[in-house]
DNA sequence: CTGAAAGCGCTTACAG
DNA sequence: CTGAAAGCGCTTACAG
């Protein structure tokens, strides 16, 4: 393993100076910067890691955590944790990942050893046990997802309340004054998750603002309960003339399958817009509209604010990430 | 932060006692690593990692490669992910998660900083890039699938030949002649993916060594070809009794759909077998039984090995693990 | 603009 | 059975 004295020795200089050279962090003369720069990438020099971690006060590594919940949809969580990854990447970070059974004792316990210089929190529920932790813990932290009490707390996540709002504008704006929004499983909204439950008290309380009928059900997930839902729901005395979506991909999909087999046309007879889905509803048949959570978005703004964060005192504050809509044809007015 | 030297003097005995009460690597007196450990554990110490990583020879951390290609399931990565993770923790090991594109850079650039121990690769295909590098990285290695050539290698996987042959002996058992394998889309197998081709070729050799008649489809993902691939092979003159799914979830779902609304019933009319799957068969409508792929079993072993050769020149070695049958009655004798 | 040296917090021979 | 000390490879005041 080649260490910062042979690169010292092949440039001719001290290795106070390569340390400088290479962090930038004193001036040097151009020339001597060539040369230890020359020497290093020669010798092809890596700093060791532990030694980094010693002398300097930064570890270059983030902790963050795996799903805390079994039911947390895998391919998302997969996606967040890899756009934490690359953004992190991007300042020169690793990511260190904590397994669900280690969600607090792992916190601490990266914490005390030092071993990471901040934390970012996935997946935060609005009673999240994690987030106690974290505050004792002393390091910059960045939560994903809002909890009921942000006090001292980083957080980002997409803007659901704007979110839905957005999707019961589109709609209005289409001549549509009677929407369904089809959520999760029950037991959802019970535990506390965050999104659902912010989705659906901002689906109440703006259609209600708005003058509209909003009606809000919930369904479980397999085929059976989807088609229940959807019949009680279209077979109404005033049935909705448009569906905003906010469950898993599976949900979904049965959803658009029981329309087609009903010979209910998309968009024609019904409106539908999908919130908040980490999935790709664009080959959905039909494509349907979306207000996406966009992984790298969020991702990149918390890893951001955590890296702002590092130098000083984390400065506590909540930041939402605008939503965006995206059109696939899926609405139109009202028949 | 509390040091060893902290510990030291609460216990009234020197750092080098604390270190050796507390890793063990020396014979101590009972009363003082009583002592050593209260003190410890009242002060809350916790080795600072850096330093242990100076000092020793070990950082207690592997690298874990994120998927190398978009078209991975995602949720079995994750689970595989998660599946290592879990596994490391019980030899008091972390895990730092390399992304995508730093698939051979990050993997020569932790190495080369001596930020981890040893690596554990994932998703490894038949050709895979990163073979080559893990071979000159001089660090100990794991790969999770089975390249072309794996010479000096330790490799971990999934029986697939096994499997194949156990799926095709437990339809013939049953007096299926006909067998029909579902597979993966025609460019999976273009580009060497590991386990696809394992079982294409074992199930074409296996089926013509027991004088079958086995035939291999290919299918693309969207519910159209899969549908037309399961009618073509249904309306042949002579069609399977049986079918072999090793293809994705939805692809294993939609072929279930199709034979629903023709009328076909599993297992009366025609029996079927999920073939390495990482995702639940059971929750299928009929349930089918299944060759899992298992991400804990692999992973363990993987781990397993790469703690074994921490100590040692690594064991280059291919290890297998055997198949598993599950049965939630999808096969019947043929009608 | 550059160098000599202290020090980060451990582990592990070396002594006794 | 235990301790004093060297040393791991860096970073960063302190000098010049």
């Amino acid at each position: 393993m080649t260490t910062i004295h042979d690169v010292a020795r092949a440039a001719g200089v001290s290795i106070s100076t390569v340390s400088y050279a290479l962090s930038g962090k004193r001036s040097i003369a151009e020339t001597t910067r060539r040369r230890v720069t020359d020497a290093a990438s020669k010798l092809g020099y890596q700093p060791h890691a532990g030694a980094r971690m010693m002398a300097g006060t930064r570890t270059q590594i983030f902790a963050v955590t795996a799903p805390l919940r079994h039911d947390t949809y895998a391919p998302a969580h997969m996606a967040f944790v890899l756009a934490v990854a690359t953004a992190a990447r991007r300042h020169d970070y690793d990511i260190l990942l904590l397994t669900e059974d280690e969600a607090t004792k792992g916190l601490a316990r990266v914490a005390s050893s030092r071993l990471v210089d901040g934390i970012i929190v996935l997946d935060v529920s609005a009673r999240d046990e994690r987030v106690d932790l974290v505050r004792s813990l002393g390091l910059p932290t960045v939560l994903v997802g809002i909890p009921d009490d942000t006090t001292d707390l980083a957080c980002v996540d997409l803007d659901f309340e704007a979110a839905t709002r957005l999707a019961v504008d589109r709609l209005t704006a289409l001549g549509h004054r009677r929407i369904a929004h089809i959520g999760h499983p029950e037991e959802i909204y019970e535990r506390g998750s965050n999104f659902p439950l912010r989705v659906r008290a901002e689906f109440g309380a703006y259609t209600e603002a708005m003058g509209l009928h909003g009606e809000f059900v919930t369904t479980e997930t397999d085929g059976a309960s989807v088609r229940a839902t959807v019949q009680a729901l279209l077979e109404a005395d005033e049935p909705p003339s448009a569906l905003i979506l906010h469950a898993q991909e599976s949900v979904q999909a049965a959803v658009l399958g029981y329309l087609a087999e009903r010979g209910i046309s998309v968009p024609a007879d019904l409106s539908v817009i999908s919130l908040g889905s980490t999935f790709d509803t664009s080959r959905f048949e039909p494509a349907i509209d979306v207000i996406p959570l966009i992984a790298t978005a969020t991702c990149d703004v918390a890893v951001d604010l955590l890296i702002d964060s590092l130098p000083f005192p984390p400065s506590p504050r909540v930041q939402y990430v605008a939503p965006e809509y995206r059109s696939f044809d899926s609405i139109a007015p009202p028949p």
